[in-house]
RNA sequence: GCGCGCUUAGCUCAGUUGGUUAGAGCGUCUCGUUUACACCGAGAAGGUCAGGGGUUCGAAUCCCUUAGCGCGCACCA
């Protein structure tokens, strides 16, 4: 066998197979010779691959069992389709994106959105390309043809109508909240993204007034607008309600006590300072107890640097500000004392580690309860099958305690949110309205008291902004201004609304509204102003009425006031929230027959040839990391959009790690680079060291070793071939016509067969290590070590029918040893059987031969 | 705190609903070149399946418990 060498050379085959098998058409269903006649179709959408980096192991990892899966059910007689795609990755790609810039000198806050989204979109269309050739390089039999990017202008579609919907149908809204800040990425980040890490830091005591507190952010103590104590808390019960005064680094402070079940008597001194617009809990307190404290005061900025009344200390960033904060209040006297040894959980950025600074800001939010409900149904009654089995637990856990999802991201890389908001022109003066005065407002309340001078004169219009919502409700048009001393104002007055009988009743009103070391008196100045409220209508369209509209393409003029001022959401999606839809919309995107909902209803989903045929998935197989990322919101979306579930297994691969089981990361240099390997190796023997010994949830160990014992696997099947095609010649040399089998090699052939069917059933139930394994031990250890050894002397038999029996039997068990195999180790089963009697063209294997 | 796991050969891990002498890769030792293969063959050493208790005719596997390790979620300023 000259064209046969006694090692297998993969460098000169796999490329070439694989373009022959994509050159057949097979690997698309509908090409398939079967797909006519009726056959089932099996399909699995592939994880997206993030589009700014090349492959690694992990990637490996799901191309491999994917593939496994998807030949096995093609080579079995089914409509196999993998569909595979490509993910732009929105924040992961814009951090990578922003490192790159960084070392370049660039900064993406001096860029024009347009020029930074083509540079973007540049770079991962360069890594899509690289990455499809590292997929083919990996034997990966998916259908190219019907490839799809997640920023697709038919994927956007079917997102953008899937969040008008959600919006009609009350599951996204706008609130103004605190939430995740990354200030070095300047966005805001979900609470899946928070990687929360131990640290010690010092534990600062505080003097406030007679009360004494513990903190370990004295720098947010600027934004502090009340004290909280637990209303169970006997030490401290006489305060609550009490206003107290107490010394200040910008001098004299004064608190109201609220009672708040959130405080834990045993922590610290059981004292909080209550700052709303720098920590989550604060933000809550403030809500439950509005009516008596100010709200949020915002004093650090996108950036994480100290601003507004924070006096010296702004500008600084808050880590330089806690010492310097801390060293003044120890100079003043009210600092008590200070435990260096806290440990605690800081919430970090989990791309860039930075330490995120909690922050108010209006953004939209899924509501996430009642798509939960309907996914904890679906998978309580079984209609998704977990492997691992456990994973399931994992997952029903955190659809109970779900949280409601931010969705709205501040870059520019990702799919814009189609929400056009009716802003007033910055050149209109606004005026705001705390939101319980709005309705009073409405109603006819005509005067306002504003201790800072908004320079307002007779005649000016402005308009009037609900303060906490940061929404627009009307114009107002000057008509008097005064300026009068607070006691002077003649109580009640029925212009302002009448609300106010006493002097104290007014000045508790203002205290309220005034940040709280504002000290006001009876003989405070305060400017009056009285106006003639105008409400938003399509009759008096101008300024903006703050309306929000939600739609798949802008609109000219407001729906609801006629105005010109509608102005997009600048800021882009959640990644997961259009993957979290990847099943059904690549799905729809496919063919001809692409329906996107009547014209009127675009809520509708409609639907296409491979929806039908292909939805639910057969399988959903990704790493158990992104379980609650992806997994459990495409199983709500899913059955939010189309009422089904979106796969039917999901199978979750664990984590790569090396041979000291150590995580593979560039930082460690223990990665080990698939495509190199593969390289090195063949893809063979890669894709067996990722498939034996990796069980479905559990982590996998790959080194090279691991795969030098599959390479010399390949080798061995490569030299079983040799050995069989040398019985070939010897016997067609003879001039054989019709050589038979006897009943006791039959049996053995029988034995193979058996052998195979087991395998099959292994790949059934997920269990491709066992497959895998299974089929590596029957080839070395039975066939070449046994049935080889044991049939030398007959094929060397002066019998000439015992010698072509023999003979029969070792290509019988050949052919099945190399469909056993083949989902595992496409390239080399593919090219032994071309060299095999009767096979004439590539993709055979492949596609024709049953399971 | 709540939840989910893990502990099997020197190392990294398999072991499906409990069923004969517990397996694989790599490593170690001995021998071996014969119709393919030294990226090989024949053979060997190496495990009280974390400890204890229970159920069973029978337990690595099911239940309880102890110890150690890991992961996820939520948190206290």
């Amino acid at each position: 066998m000259p064209e046969l060498g006694p090692r297998y050379e993969h460098k000169e085959i796999e490329e070439d197979i694989y373009r022959k098998w994509e050159e057949s058409g097979y690997f698309n269903p509908d090409k398939l010779p079967r797909s006519k006649a009726k056959a089932k179709p099996f399909s699995i959408v592939m994880p997206p691959p993030n589009a700014n980096g090349s492959l690694h192991m992990g990637h490996a990892v799901f191309a491999t069992l994917q593939d496994i899966m998807t030949r096995y059910w093609r080579m079995k007689g089914k409509q196999a389709l993998w569909l595979p795609g490509a993910d732009h990755a929105g924040f992961e790609t814009q951090t990578v994106f922003d490192k790159k810039l960084d070392k370049e000198g660039r900064n993406r806050f001096a860029m024009e959105r347009e020029a930074l989204w083509q540079e973007i979109w540049d770079f991962t269309q360069t890594n899509k390309k690289v990455m499809e050739g590292q997929l083919r390089k990996l034997g990966a039999s998916c259908d190219w043809s019907r490839e799809i990017f997640t920023l697709d202008p038919r994927i956007i579609e079917g997102v953008y109508s899937t969040f008008e919907k959600m919006y009609k149908d009350g599951l996204v809204y706008r609130d103004y909240r605190v939430v995740n800040w990354c200030p070095k990425h300047r966005t805001a980040l979900s609470d899946l993204e928070v990687k929360y890490i131990e640290r010690v830091d010092p534990l600062y005591y505080i003097k406030y007034g007679p009360l004494t507190l513990a903190t370990v952010r004295p720098e947010t103590k600027f934004g502090d607008t009340a004290l909280a104590v637990n209303p169970k808390d006997k030490r401290y019960k006489k305060y609550i309600g009490q206003e107290i005064e107490a010394e200040g680094i910008l001098g004299k402070l004064k608190f109201r006590v609220v009672g708040d079940a959130a405080i834990d008597p045993k922590f610290g001194t059981g004292v909080v300072k209550v700052t709303p617009a720098h920590d989550t809990t604060d933000f809550e307190i403030w809500k439950r107890h509005e009516k008596e404290i100010p709200g949020p005061k915002i004093i650090i900025d996108e950036s994480g640097r100290l601003t507004g009344e924070v006096g010296e200390f702004k500008g600084l960033k808050v880590a330089e500000a806690r010492i310097k904060v801390a060293e003044k209040m120890q100079e003043i006297g009210i600092l008590e004392k200070v435990d260096a040894e806290y440990k605690h959980q800081v919430a970090t950025c989990y791309r860039c580690n930075s330490t995120l600074e909690p922050m108010p800001k209006p953004q939209w939010f899924v509501k996430m309860e009642p798509l939960a409900k309907e996914a904890i149904k679906a998978v309580e009654a079984k209609k998704i099958k977990f492997y691992p089995d456990n994973s399931k637990k994992v997952c029903l856990h955190w659809l109970r305690n779900i949280h409601d999802w931010n969705i709205s991201r501040q870059i520019i890389w990702g799919i814009r949110i189609p929400a056009w908001f009716c802003n007033p022109k910055n050149e209109v003066k606004r005026m705001g309205f705390y939101y319980k005065i709005v309705p009073q407002v409405l109603k006819g309340k005509a005067r306002t008291y504003r201790l800072n001078d908004h320079h307002l004169k007779v005649g000016d219009v402005i308009a009037c902004e609900d303060s906490q919502a940061k929404t627009f409700f009307g114009h107002a048009k000057i008509t008097a201004v005064a300026k009068k001393k607070i006691k002077d104002i003649v109580l009640p007055d029925p212009i302002h609304g009448g609300g106010y009988k006493t002097l104290d009743e007014l000045l508790t009103a203002f205290r309220r509204h005034y940040p709280p070391d504002r000290v006001i008196t009876g003989d405070t100045e305060t400017l009056i102003y009285d106006f003639q409220f105008i409400p938003f209508s399509k009759e008096n369209p101008s300024g903006g009425c703050n309306y929000i509209y939600v739609g798949n393409k802008a609109v000219a003029k407001c729906p609801n006031c006629n105005g010109n001022n509608l102005v997009q959401d600048p800021d882009v999606f959640d990644t997961w929230f259009s993957s979290g839809q990847w099943p059904y919309l690549t799905l729809l995107a496919q063919g001809k027959n692409i329906k996107h909902g009547t014209r009127n209803n675009k809520q509708e989903l409609g639907t296409s040839k491979d929806f039908e045929n292909f939805y639910p998935t057969d399988v959903m197989e990704t790493g158990y990391d992104i379980l609650f990322f992806w997994v459990t919101r495409m199983i709500m979306l899913g059955l939010y959009r189309t009422g089904k579930v979106p796969f039917k297994n999901v199978y979750l691969h664990g984590m790569v790690r090396d041979k000291d089981r150590q995580k593979m990361s560039k930082s460690k240099g223990n990665v080990v680079d698939p495509l190199g390997v593969a390289e090195e190796y063949g893809t063979d023997a890669v894709r067996m060291a990722i498939t034996v010994g990796n069980t479905a949830g559990n982590d996998i160990v790959i080194s090279e070793d691991k795969i030098r014992g599959y390479r010399n696997f390949a080798t061995k099947l490569w030299n079983i071939a040799r050995f069989v095609m040398m019985q070939k010649e010897k016997i067609e040399g003879a001039g054989v016509t019709a050589p038979k089998m006897n009943a006791h090699d039959k049996k053995a052939v029988e034995q193979a067969h058996k052998v195979r069917l087991s395998i099959g059933k292994k790949i059934d139930n997920f269990q491709f290590h066992l497959g895998a394994e299974e089929a590596y031990h029957y080839i070395w250890h039975t066939f070449a070590d046994k049935i080889i050894e044991s049939a030398k002397p007959k094929l060397m038999s002066e019998k000439r029918t015992e010698q072509e029996s023999a003979y029969l039997m070792l290509l019988g068990i050949l052919e099945e040893s190399l469909m056993m195999l083949h989902p595992f180790m496409p390239f080399v089963t593919e090219h032994i059987y071309q060299q095999l009697p009767g096979s004439a063209k590539y993709s055979e294997m492949l596609m024709i031969k049953k399971w």
